[in-house]
DNA sequence: AAATTCAGCGTACAACTGTACGCTAAAATA
DNA sequence: TATTTTAGCGTACAGTTGTACGCTGAATTT
């Protein structure tokens, strides 16, 4: 009933995952991943590969709905730190870096198949963003009462700054990740302010 | 004198130019054509590629020149049509898209190798977007009054926005690329509205 | 205890890749 | 006119790729 045989088959499935993760760095992207690449660094056969998934692609798709798990886990993260009272613009920007910190290879998957060569993988991936967009769009509304399909706009505007500023961030050092943080700062506030003119209400919030 | 010969090298390397350019789609990126294809299609035995390039990475950092040669003949232009009365935002995004349409393949190239896999690539697009924000800097400051350094940030969250959406605009139809257009304009109004705030001057601008 | 399932392996093959080498014919130069 | 240069070709080779096929032994079910 432990299921001896499934464990094992769901090890080596995760090895492969992690193997694929593994190989992704600023020099090599998913789509010149080879099965057979990833097969000897997850230390299988390669004929053994097609046990667990169908395709490259289909391991692609299970990989981008890993990093779709990870961005959803770091949105909750940033939520309770502002509730905790920090301030948004602030908190959401340090916890995403944070993220690309640590997940360096799951943000990249998302990065680079977002606009990449496979429909199916775009189409995932706009997903997993849209998430996010929509989100931070209600987030917006409520809280600043700006109007719906102007908070949207806004969301949108601001999630195209952080992830590219995370593709930049992503191969640079500490240093120069620091300017560039400061620098989307700056950039976002830019838009929230430029924004907040389209409330809902016409008399002006006093904060 | 007429340089037969030379006249002829240069036609088959532009050939060759046209060939890769012409296979890039949404489903084919530079890092997957193959050396044989690219010769194939123009028409040369593979062997005979070298008589023009060392290696396909050459035939690419060639390829990126030319989209950065039509990079600055839009910013001309767009200047040309700004100069004659037009409205800045308005003027600026609709040359654009019609560079987007015009020469799909070139703005292609530059989207996906800004975040692709070869250092070499990621340098050169790089070089031909910092001309585009300097550019678009130099004219918010001496324009709109506002500080050098937020100018600068300004420029270049516009120019991140306006490349997004260009990607997105790539394989839409042209009812989606309406509204798409339509976002867009909306948010770079509010950075230039958020942005306003830092003008150099303390007196605000009269216009 | 016997029968079934199945993760992983090894072999095999055809397709494709980049590129080394030497030839040829025509253009350029002397 | 005789010599040199060179764009383009064909052949050849070693390396890599995805995947079809059939086997094996251990876990699971009957």
């Amino acid at each position: 009933m432990a299921g001896v045989r499934a464990q094992q088959k769901q090890k080596t499935r995760q090895a492969l995952i992690e193997a694929a993760f593994n190989q992704l760095s600023a020099e090599h992207s998913f789509s010149n991943l080879s099965l057979r690449e990833v097969a000897r660094e997850a230390g299988i056969a390669p004929t053994s590969f097609y046990r667990h998934f169908k395709d490259m692609n289909e391991l692609g798709l299970t990989m981008v709905d890993e990093a779709g798990l990870t961005l959803r886990q770091l949105m909750r993260q940033a939520r309770r730190r502002i509730a905790k009272g920090g301030s948004v613009i602030n908190t959401s920007v340090h916890t995403f870096m944070e993220f690309i910190e640590q997940s360096s290879n799951q943000f990249r998957l998302l990065l680079r198949e977002r606009s990449g060569t496979s429909p199916a993988f775009r189409a995932a991936v706009a997903r997993e963003i849209k998430h996010f967009i929509l989100e931070l769009a209600h987030y917006l509304e409520t809280e600043t009462g700006v109007e719906a399909n102007h908070a949207h706009m806004q969301a949108e505007a601001m999630v195209t700054l952080v992830f590219s500023s995370g593709a930049e961030a992503l191969d640079q050092d500490s240093l120069q990740r620091a300017e560039l943080t400061e620098r989307l700062k700056w950039q976002l506030r830019y838009i929230a302010k430029g924004a907040a003119g389209y409330a809902k209400h016409p008399e002006p919030l006093k904060k």
